[in-house]
This record gives structure tokens, C-alpha cells and sequence, in this order.
DNA sequence: GCCCTAATGGAACTGGAGGCCCGTTTGAAC
DNA sequence: GTTCAAACGGGCCTCCAGTTCCATTAGGGC
């Protein structure tokens, strides 16, 4: 499609976004899931997909166009889904806590693929890419109330960045997920949460 | 390519690896590495590959098969290459040069690109995974000295594992150059390099 | 309930990625 | 320098991802 046609036009499934488009979209994304989840990113194909969600392969064409377009849109539908932070009464058992969310998240059988194809999508789409930077946008500053509480309870030293606290649990866990592409265990989550909670109150976060 | 026949078969390039060979190599490998800085992994054709390097497209297909293929003889080559580490005499010193090699090298408008498009490549295929991890395995080791010598000097807290402290300083640059798709600044590298310190300083990457 | 058009879907088409054949070139062993 | 097979490369072909066309279905405003 061409790029002005793109931005003058409405984008198929706004205007009318009621009944069967928006069911179409529900069972696209759930094939789309389904098909990540048991081959990958790199063998996703969309005439499958449309068959598989019992939908006209031109219908996933028109409205997606390619298989980066179909896993950005994934990710947008998994950024409308919240994921509240936890409240333990300690910065400690909350960075815990949300270590414990990232490593069940990336070890799930059924997200984990996801994931490695959002991220595979972001370094090859620019759109994609901004997706997926909202995306953690949303949920670090979901958690980042985690940080200012313990910054409230005087757990970690004043002008302690709290965004930057909360991405120091994540980091170590995607980093392992993939890019060294290590086991990613039950203990890993623990040293991330221990090492940043270390490092926030040595005040290596204050800006 | 059958895989039976991969596996028994000697692999193309490996029995005669002398003249000819090598240089084709090294000519696709470099188109390689031109186009994915010039448009990214996505736009990877093996045609204009071929083209570029002045290659038959056949050869390029016969040795490498896919662009992920490609990309993953490109990780290969890439780590043959040593990278040295550093060592200013104190273990934050060196862990601010490591922290400042990364950074500079996931910013550089040639590397920049090859490191997502690896990254990508592996999120698609084991193969390439298993190449990845074995780059950063090695990576690893090249500057697990510093925080050993860090060890000796007393700098760390007995039993410190020093992988982990090294994955501490690279990860929180990875996660923004990858995940979070977050902007790479001197001053994130900076905090990479503290963060880490504290954190080991604190006993957080004790076995 | 009626109308209008957004959205879907079936079917046929097309371009190019990727594979195959086979003759040619060139390392490497002697 | 001769030999032999590994590796290369040009040309041809196949197949399917992605597109186009148009008839059909079904939201949503009235």
C-alpha cells in the first residue's frame, strides 16, 4: 500500500470497528499468537493465519500486510492489557515481586515467543519499534509507584530516579532472554531484584 | 537444503576454505554488513547480496541458504574478532571502559544495525541463538579478568561471581538499545557502570 | 426496517525469492 | 605442471507470498 494512501485514508477496522470486525481482529491475533507460540516469529505466514482464524487471507493483507504488521498490532492489543504492580509493604518484596512477573512472563510457553517476536519485529520495523517503546513506557511506569513508595518510606536515597530502578530488575532478565540468550531461572530473578535494590540504595540512581 | 544432507555433507566452503572461497566470504560477509546498515534486516535480499558482492546469487544461496543464514556467518566472523579488555588498575575504572565500549558500539551507525539484526536473527532460529550465545559467552570470559583482578584487590566481596558482574554493566544497555527501544547516552552508560559496582560492591552477585 | 458503504472473502493473477542444472573456474595434492 | 574434485556462476524454472478485482455481507445512522 502505498504511503499516502495510508495516511489520507482510513485505516480498514476504524471506522467501523463494531461485531465482525472487531471479532476478526480478536481471532487473527489469537491464530497469530497460537502460530508464534508453536513455530516462531520466522514462520509466521499470513495465508495460514487467515485460514487458521477462519478468515479471507485478503481480509489479514488488507488490514495488517505483513507479519511485522500483525505482531505490532499484538503488542498494541497486549498494551491495552494493564498488568497492576504489586503493593508488599517493601521495595524490597515489590522488586521482587515484579522480577518474579518479567521471569514468569519470559518463560511462559505461550509468551515467551511472543516476546522474542516483538522484539525481533522492533529491530526491523520503525512503527514497531515505537510500539514496543510505548509498551514498556506503559508497564515501567506501572510499576514505578513500587520506587516511589520505598523513596516515600525512606528505603532508598532522595532524587532516586524511580523509572530507572524499576528497569534495573528487567534489564538483567532480557538480557538473558535475548541477547546472551541464557537460562533464564528462578534464582536469576532473585539476583535481579537483589542487585538493583543494591545499587538504588547505594544511590546509583539519583540523578 | 535437506537436513540429512546437511549434516553428512561436508559444508560448502569448509574442505576448500584457501583463495576464491575465503574472498567470497569475506566480500558477501561485507555487502552483508553494508546493507543491513543502510536499511536493516527486514530489507536483506540475497539477490542484491550476491549483486554487491560481486557473487554468483547461486553461491550466495548454496553457502548461506537465508538471510538469516547470512546473519548468522556474520555473528560467527564477528567473533573471531577479539575485543580486548580493558585495564586501568581499578575495577571501576574498567567497568566504566567496558560500559563505554558497548555503548559505543550499539551506537555506531555500522555496528548499531549488524547487533540488532543478530539479535533479530536469533529471536528467529536456534541456529543463530546458539551462535549468539556462544558471541557473548566469549565476550564474557575477554573481560571476566576485570572483575577478578577486582577479586584480588579486594574490591569485591569474596565468592563474587565475575560473569555476573559483567552481565550487570551490559545489560542495562542492552535492555534500552533492544527492549525498551529507550535512547543510548554517555550518562546511561555511566549509571550501567556505578550500578553494577554498587550491586557487586554489596555482595548482590555472591554464588 | 431501510439504505449506504465499510469491511470481508473468494478467485484469479503476478513478480520475484529461492532452487536446479550443468558447464567453468580454481584450490590443493602429488 | 598435471590432475581432480570443490566451489563458483549463468540461465532457466517453479511456486507461493502478496495483490487486485469484484461480488457479498453486515455495521450503523436515519
Amino acid at each position: 500500500m502505498e504511503l499516502e494512501a495510508r495516511l489520507n485514508a482510513t485505516q480498514p477496522g476504524s471506522v467501523r470497528p463494531g461485531g465482525r470486525t472487531a471479532k476478526v481482529r480478536a481471532a487473527v491475533l489469537e491464530a497469530t499468537r497460537d502460530a508464534l507460540a508453536d513455530s516462531g516469529f520466522h514462520a509466521l505466514n499470513l495465508d495460514r493465519i487467515a485460514a487458521a482464524a477462519g478468515v479471507g487471507k485478503t481480509t489479514v493483507y488488507r488490514r495488517w500486510g505483513s507479519a511485522v504488521g500483525l505482531v505490532t498490532d499484538l503488542l498494541r492489543d497486549m498494551a491495552e492489557q494493564s498488568l497492576p504492580a504489586s503493593d508488599t509493604g517493601s521495595l524490597e518484596g515489590d522488586l521482587r515481586a515484579n522480577a518474579r512477573v518479567v521471569l514468569d512472563t519470559l518463560t511462559d510457553p505461550r509468551m515467551g515467543p511472543v516476546f522474542r517476536a516483538v522484539i525481533a519485529a522492533a529491530a526491523c520495523d520503525e512503527e514497531c519499534a515505537d510500539a514496543l517503546h510505548g509498551f514498556y513506557a506503559t508497564r515501567l511506569s506501572e510499576w514505578a509507584p513500587v520506587a516511589e513508595r520505598g523513596l516515600v518510606r525512606g528505603e532508598l536515597p532522595a532524587g532516586t530516579d524511580p523509572l530507572e530502578v524499576v528497569r534495573a530488575v528487567s534489564a538483567p532478565l532480557y538480557y538473558r532472554f535475548a541477547v546472551s540468550r541464557e537460562p533464564l531461572t528462578p534464582d536469576t530473578a532473585e539476583r535481579a531484584a537483589s542487585a538493583a535494590l543494591a545499587a538504588a540504595g547505594a544511590g546509583a540512581f539519583v540523578v
